[in-house]
This record gives structure tokens, sequence and C-alpha cells, in this order.
DNA sequence: GCCGTTTTCGGCCCGACTGTTTTCAGTCG
């Protein structure tokens, strides 16, 4: 029986609720750490079973004997038996109901108890003939809650694809900022940390006088609905679905707003452990000396540099801040130096009007040269996609060309700009590929990648691509999972024999930014451990998306990648001579 | 239920806002 990280994890929230609602103390927290360590395990948890039996699962942070037995239950008969006592009891659909904004287990109960609302649709049955206001503990206002609640589940918004929805954001930022009692404004959360889809956006805003602030952002014209208008805090839903979070703090205390509100909020609650053990209460608006209930002096708030100094750890990147064992590097100063925003030095991927691009060869050239690129390589489809016009041997020969006079061109101008022959090349469904070996032979770069027959199995699509890599011409494979977020799911690989496949062949794995975001965060931790080496490219079709490559850098950092894991963070001799 | 540079027992992050209440529980992040 195949049992999904994801199916495992929603039984373990649910335990956590079932707990909460029968006012148990403790366990709920515990479930729902297990069940979100497990949801973000790169591997499945079936396979760590498998390999290492009950005690593997129980070396996982956060899962203990009990919780690995119950684990084990549900991977060999696909149910826990306490699992299913707790639904008998309340038997409701605990996944949906909680998703209705400001419902959660204790009035959950209540519902069931007194009304036998089992589901949304009993829910929404209930709201609409008044009973709920009748509750004790309810009133007209929560009911009017519920149905607006239920009436954005069923517009169904969730998370965004960051690169598709920064452009909002920022416009949102710079509106704020503009505002003329705001002294200084970051946006925090999530976006912060670059994760690859956000829910919300944390704003917070320094200010000495907060009311007229709130009353803007409460009232602009996109704001579907007010969560939340207090003094410091305000929360609302805009129309495009996005949550937007405005919190506004004194300045002594910063850093430490700044800190509590990137998160994690894993991140942060150990942040809070950690300086309880150290003698000092953590909260956003500082590190303070003593307990909660005796709080004393101000330690550090002002940077986040000087919290992280004053608890003993090394500053650690927003990128980082996951809970995936940051903290004790700090703790032993040993963090690794990611790469940073600037450190690139060349694009690996870039398509020109040869194909599906927009823009020719020498214009995307420019436009590199322009954001201070040293190399760029064009790497226009082939054949097999006939939809873009891919290329065959004579019509790469011929671009081939074209690049070579441009070189010339920009050598005669004394400039140091060089453009890489290169290739998309598309890999068949035999891990065979479009172009013969003595054409991509002549290329500067080959990469390689899948753009049919996604729904091979696993075994299959796994060793079609190990061949493409297996190839002694082939470089790079491009966009290695497939996936788009937010929108297409990656196809069926075995992550773990492609990353082991590349370190034997020197094969590099693509970092692509733009809204593919592949690899993602815990394969990029997974090449970074077995030392593959990756790019990081925009995937550019016209000169004004070069910058893409920024949400690779992202994603790099939060798979902890160095410069030294970035080969087009190298100069271009020293990366070609790397390449096969 | 989990965990350990105070601990194998006794702790477990902290605060804002709302709605329903007359002082606070529930929810959220």
């Amino acid at each position: 029986m195949k049992v999904s990280n994801q199916e495992i994890a929603n039984i373990l929230y649910e335990i956590g609720e079932y707990l909460e609602m029968q006012d148990v103390a403790f366990k709920p927290r515990a479930y729902e750490k297990a069940a979100q360590t497990i949801e973000s395990l790169a591997e499945d948890a079936g396979d760590i079973y498998k390999k290492g039996g009950l005690k593997a699962l129980e070396n996982i942070p956060g899962i203990g004997v009990s919780i690995a037995e119950k684990i084990e239950e549900l991977l060999k008969t696909g149910k826990c038996q306490e699992h299913e006592l707790l639904k008998k009891k309340t038997p409701v659909d605990l996944a949906n109901l909680t998703k209705v904004e400001g419902l959660g287990p204790k009035k959950i109960k209540v519902l069931y108890q007194k009304l036998k609302i089992k589901n949304i649709g009993d829910l929404e049955k209930a709201a609409k003939a008044g009973k709920i206001a009748a509750l004790e503990g309810f009133g007209e206002k929560s009911e009017q809650n519920i149905l607006k609640g239920l009436e954005f589940l069923k517009k169904g918004s969730g998370r965004f694809p960051l690169p598709l929805i920064m452009g909002n954001i920022m416009e949102l930022r710079n509106r704020l900022k503009s505002l003329k009692d705001v002294e200084r404004l970051e946006v925090a959360g999530s976006v912060r940390r670059y994760k690859e889809t956000v829910g919300d956006a944390d704003i917070l805003v320094i200010s000495k006088n907060p009311k007229p602030i709130m009353d803007y952002f409460v009232s602009m014209p996109e704001v579907a609905h007010v969560y939340a208008h207090g003094p410091t805090k305000s929360a609302v839903k805009l129309k495009s679905g996005l949550d937007v979070d405005v919190r506004i703090v004194p300045e002594e205390s910063y850093g430490a707003a700044l800190m509590y509100f990137t998160g994690s909020k894993d991140h942060n609650v150990a942040l809070r452990e950690l300086a309880i053990k150290k003698g000092y209460t953590l909260n956003e608006y500082g590190l303070f000396k003593g307990t909660k209930e005796k709080k004393g002096k101000l330690a550090a708030g002002k940077t986040e540099e000087e919290i992280y100094r004053v608890l003993g750890l090394e500053y650690i990147e927003p990128e980082m801040r996951e809970m995936t064992g940051e903290i004790e590097l700090a703790q032993k100063n040993s963090l690794p130096k990611i790469i940073g925003y600037g450190d690139l030095k060349g694009d690996l991927q870039v398509q020109t009007n040869w194909t599906d691009g927009e823009k020719s060869i020498e214009e995307m050239a420019m436009a590199a040269m322009k954001i201070g690129l040293e190399y760029i390589a064009i790497t226009d489809h082939t054949k097999r996609l006939a939809m873009t016009h891919g290329l065959d041997e004579k019509r790469l020969m011929k671009q081939m060309q074209e690049i070579d006079e441009l070189n010339r061109k920009f050598k005669i101008k004394n400039t140091e700009f060089k453009i890489l022959r290169s290739t998309e090349c598309d890999i068949l469904e035999d891990g065979s590929l479009d172009l013969p070996d003595e054409i991509l032979k002549k290329l500067d770069v080959v990469g390689a990648s899948v753009h049919s027959h996604f729904n091979l199995s696993e075994i299959e699509q796994t060793k079609r691509v190990c061949r493409a890599m297996k190839n002694p011409n082939v470089d790079i494979i491009f966009h290695p999972t497939g996936r788009i977020v937010g929108r297409r799911e990656a196809y069926n690989l075995d992550m773990s024999t492609i990353i082991k496949t590349a370190k034997e062949t020197c094969t590099i794995l693509e970092i692509n930014g733009s809204d593919r975001l592949d690899l993602r965060d815990q394969y990029i931790r997974m090449c970074v451990d077995a030392g593959v080496k990756m790019s990081i490219d925009s995937d550019a079709h016209n000169d004004s998306q070069l910058y893409f490559s920024g949400f690779g850098i992202a994603q790099a950092r939060r798979g902890w990648a160095t410069k030294n894991d970035i080969i087009n963070a190298w100069s271009v001799d020293k990366m070609l001579s790397f390449l096969k």
C-alpha cells in the first residue's frame, strides 16, 4: 500500500485537532509539529520506513515512539486506530471546516454537538437559516463571518506563486510607503523568505502615528474584507484573494518585529525557547532580561543582528529560517555562506526569436550586459518542439555563425561579454536526444530538457532523464522536474536517483527562475550535500525577463547553495572548463 | 507527545484582535 507524506500529515493534523477539541494540553502541538515535518520531508516516509524501520521514523525530529508507531500503522494498513476512534466520536470534515476563517476545533465541536454540523454544506445551511447566531458563544457577527468565510472558500484563493504576485506586492508596498506618517516600511513574512508560494503579505511599519495608516489600509479600494483593524495590527483580504497584514511598531523594536514578522513560525518558536534557556524573553518588541511575568530590561531589539548575537547565534539569512538545522549551525558559527543576489556572472538559459523568444540574440546580449552579466548561453528549442519552430541541424549551424560574428563584434569594441553557443535540446521519450552528437559536440554548452510524455511511470521517466545525463555531450538538465509552481505537478521522478546519476556523470541540474523554480529547495539541499553542481537561469523569452534569475537565486539560498555550488556564479572560463 | 549544554521528568512561545462576554476564550500568525 502506498501512503503519501501528505496523507500521513493530514491524519496527524486531524488527530491534533481532535485532541484540541477535548482540551488536551500540549499534545495537539506535538501532532501539528509532526505533521508539518512529515509534510515537508523530501523523502517518502514509506521509503524511510522501508529502509530503517520504526527506528528511522523515530529519528525524524518531532517524531517519537508514539507517532512513529502511528505512521507505521498508516503505512501498513492505510488507517490509524486512534484516528478512527476520534473520528467516530466527532465525525466531521475537519480538513475543510478548519479552512473557514475564524473556525477552529473548539467552535467546530460546538457546531457539531448543538447543530449536528458535519461539513461545509451543513454549515452553510445552518448559517443561512440563522441557527448559528442563536448558539451560546456565537452571535450575529459570527454567523456573518462564517458566511463570508464560506464565500471566500468557494472562490478558492489560497496560495500564490511568488514570481507571479511579487509585482502586485511591490506596488502595494510603494503606495503605503508614500503615506506621510510612515517612517519605515518593509515586506516581511514568507515574501522576505522568498517562499515559492505565499498566502499572505506581512508588512511591517515604523510610525509614531499609526492610526491614519491603519485607517487608509483597511479602506483601500481593493480590500474585500477586513479581518482585524486595531491600532498596531490590521489584516485584510484583497479582491485578488491575497491576505495582507500590517503591523506597526516603535523604532526601538524594529529588529525584533522584523524577526517576528519574517518567521518562519517554527524558527521564531525555537528562538523564543532558546531565549528562555538563556534567561530572556523574546517577543515582537524585543529581547528582554527575565521571564514573561517578570520582564526586565531590553537587551536587544533594534536590529535582527543584535538579537541573534545576544542569543549566541550567527546572523541567519531570512531564506534559511525554516527550521531545517539553521539554529544549531548558527550556534556553532558554521552556517554556509550562501550565494548573494548579485553573484551571478552569466545566464545559461535564454531564448531568442529564432524560436519562441521575442528578441534577437544581440538584443538579449545587450540586455544581459546592461544588468551586469558577463555571458549568456543562447538556448533555443530543437526541432521536436515544432510549435516553437525548433531548430534543426541546419538552422542551429546558422545560429552558431551569427553568435560567432557577434562575439567578434564585441571583441572589436573591446567588450569582454561572451555569447555561448548552446541549445535546449529535447529529450525524446526513450531518453535519446533530438539532435545528433556530431552537432552537440560543436556547442559550448548543451542543455537538455523534457517537454513531452509527462505521464511515464516513475521508473521509465527516471530512466529517460538518466539516459540523457549519460550522454557525454549533455552538460545541463534544464528544469529537471518539470513542475510549474501552482500550475503543474512535477513528473514522476526518483530524485535520489537523478541526483546520484548527475554526480556520477558530472551533469549540472538547473534551478530555473520564472515560475518553475525547480529544483525546489529540498532538492537543492540534496544536490549541495551530494556535491552536484547547479546553474541558476532566467529562461528569459524577452529582454525584460532576465531578472527572473533573482527568484532562482532566492530558491538557491533557500537550499543553502553557495557560490561554489552554482556554475554560472563562476567566470566563463572556469565554468566552461568544468563542463564535460 | 516530544525532548534534553539546567532535565529521562517536567517543562512546553508570545501577543493582538474579535466577539461574546462583563473578564475572557478562541483564533491567528
